[in-house]
DNA sequence: AACGTTTTCGAAAACGTTTACCTAAAATAT
DNA sequence: ATATTTTAGGTAAACGTTTTCGAAAACGTT
């Protein structure tokens, strides 16, 4: 680098008054005159001058950077289509109101290890988003635990705020609209047990089916990862092959009905004719392409928009913000791979 | 923030010894003595200390942060299939050598406009990477131009380091397998005619076929906008609706495929026994269901890797470091949406 | 015993800001 | 005319580091 970066001394020289005269005309102090700050406005454009983030940073204890904990089973949330959705959708708004985004780090491995905690006061964060991720790491425990402004995604903590999904009214309207369609034997392939996430639409989906009169079998539930197609494809095979198997399957994800999908077309069936499948997200691919995925469309947008507004009023307001829980619902998107089933009493 | 953040004068008061001292310490220089060292480190970790970024920042003109410039036409690299997995192994180099990534801030609407390059500069990136953007930009060109450490991801500029996925040779490899398939009559829906990704494949799919001894009529090629079913399957009913249609669709990355695959089912055609088809990218989804999409799988691991090695290489070394084009080969994958045709001649 | 070398540490400046407090002049009020 | 307030700007400390330089102490060598 050999340009030397220009600061406020060379601004401050170059106009011929102090250095809190420029920093308090740059940032509209009232007590310098308006001729004065234009000068100094001037010249500092003419410099070339950009103010610096870790100066700032230092003096002010504010670094307008907000940390993302992203992480999913696989590691990797950017490559997650619900959460990448979200993130971008946090990240809009949140660049909209000023504030970067940084990752807090995920590798576990590198020599200069820190906690998540650790690198979030390294960073000097002003507040943290938290997602997709396994909520009972410990470090995730003391993260959410600290004293830095915190939204989590998808799972809730006492006394933090929260964006859900309402996965209970999802999930309910998801069956209900499947019970209407005439099915009775509903299987549900769902995700790994001990994610929030999980435990919600599993019990709204036993809730619901109680609710409407229907017993179903244990072995009509099954669990696969989430995303996973072999997988899915695996558990669907097991459940075609039970003596009396289910007419509609509904799956952890749009992912994994597509490996359901698999599943059904190797043996000849059709969707909907022979069998039915759901999915749940609603990522675009599932709900342009033949058969339309019958699924629940979540609202990333609204949920990575209102994570990222409420956590900057908590980090500019942390007493007077109130903590709550913001359950967002997601649509349910009919498509075409549910299908109609005469009911012959 | 009632909690007071623990400093190095912290230490050194509980230590009995300087700030200096401290300060070397930790920093593991070599004239500190081993018990010195060890104590300081205890108190260090039991009075909780972090490090400052910011401080350290300032101080060293280091930042340890990378900045990310990921905008496509849809101003959102996130949720791009292809992108997404490039920065994510991006990330996870780059986090395995000590940085950490923030975005650059791509929303024009805020308040505090800054351009590319002054974001870069007030956050003081160690680096800078590139990609999945309108390289027309001034301020692209500005912030390419700049003496930050830049590494840009499939397009090259003069001087600087970029990575490229080989589209010549991906095209190349791809257009042949369809020839030897028995196509004559391919077509091409290809992308935005300004990119260089689509004029690398463009020109790769003419020199392909002119090699070949093939030649196609003007109106086998059409543009179409990435990642766009709807415009792609308008562009596959103009095709289909030819007198004389081609045998084989190429579309610009899969997700396009799917849009072609809708408007061929539509009509009541079977792939690939009335039409073939292909897409490129070789995302996870074309390549699980059915029918398993011919592509070209790009090695969006490497390019990630790559990118980040590289840039930290320049950034620890700018003099030394070769500036090259590295160009990343992808690998066809057959799938099973390109047919045999039988040539009668 | 005298000298040189190595080891270990500290003092202080510097990085670029912000801000509490001060001062001088100008404006206003009495 | 003086007293008071307002306006405009400056001084200097502080934020948490790193690093240069110097100095004292310990050690080794003749």
């Amino acid at each position: 680098m050999a340009k030397r970066i220009v600061s406020l001394k060379d601004i401050s020289k170059a106009c011929g008054v102090s250095i809190a005269t420029v920093s308090k005309a740059l940032n509209d102090h009232s007590d310098i005159s308006k001729e004065t700050k234009e000068k100094i406005r001037e010249v500092a454009e003419q410099l070339g001058y950009h103010p610096n983030a870790a100066a700032q940073a230092l003096k002010t204890n504010r670094s307008n950077n907000i940390g993302v904990l992203f992480v999913d089973e696989a590691n990797s949330g950017l490559t997650h289509d619900y959460f990448s959705h979200v993130l971008d959708s946090f990240k809009k708004k949140a660049e909209q109101e000023g504030f970067d985004i940084t990752f807090i780090n995920g590798d576990r491995t590198r020599s200069n290890n820190m906690s998540y905690l650790s690198h979030a006061i390294y960073r000097g964060f002003d507040g943290v988003v938290i997602a997709c991720v396994d909520f009972s790491d410990p470090e995730v425990d003391e993260l959410i635990k600290s004293n830095i402004p915190v939204v989590t995604i998808d799972h809730s903590f006492f006394n933090r705020i929260s964006i859900v999904s309402d996965n209970i009214k999802g999930m309910r309207e998801l069956v209900t609209y499947i019970y209407e369609q005439g099915h009775r034997k509903i299987a549900y392939i769902h995700g790994h047990e001990d994610t929030a996430v999980t435990q919600s639409r599993l019990a709204s989906f036993y809730k619901t089916l109680q609710d409407l009169g229907v017993s179903i079998p244990d072995e009509y539930l099954l669990e696969a990862p989430y995303r996973n197609i072999e997988e899915a494809k695996k558990a669907t095979d097991k459940l075609l092959d039970l003596k009396n198997p289910p007419t509609c399957i509904l799956y952890s994800d749009d992912f994994a009905a597509f490996g359901g999908l698999n599943a059904i077309r190797e043996r000849g069936l059709r969707i909907p004719e022979d069998i039915s499948i759901a999915g749940y997200d609603g990522i675009e691919i599932a709900r342009r392409i033949s058969p339309l995925m019958t699924t629940i469309v979540q609202d990333t947008d609204r949920i990575g928009r209102l994570a990222a507004s409420k956590l900057i009023d908590l980090i500019n307001n942390p007493k007077g913000t109130i903590i709550e829980q913001i359950v967002i619902p997601g649509t349910l998107e009919k498509g075409e791979s549910v299908g109609r089933i005469k009911r012959t009493k």
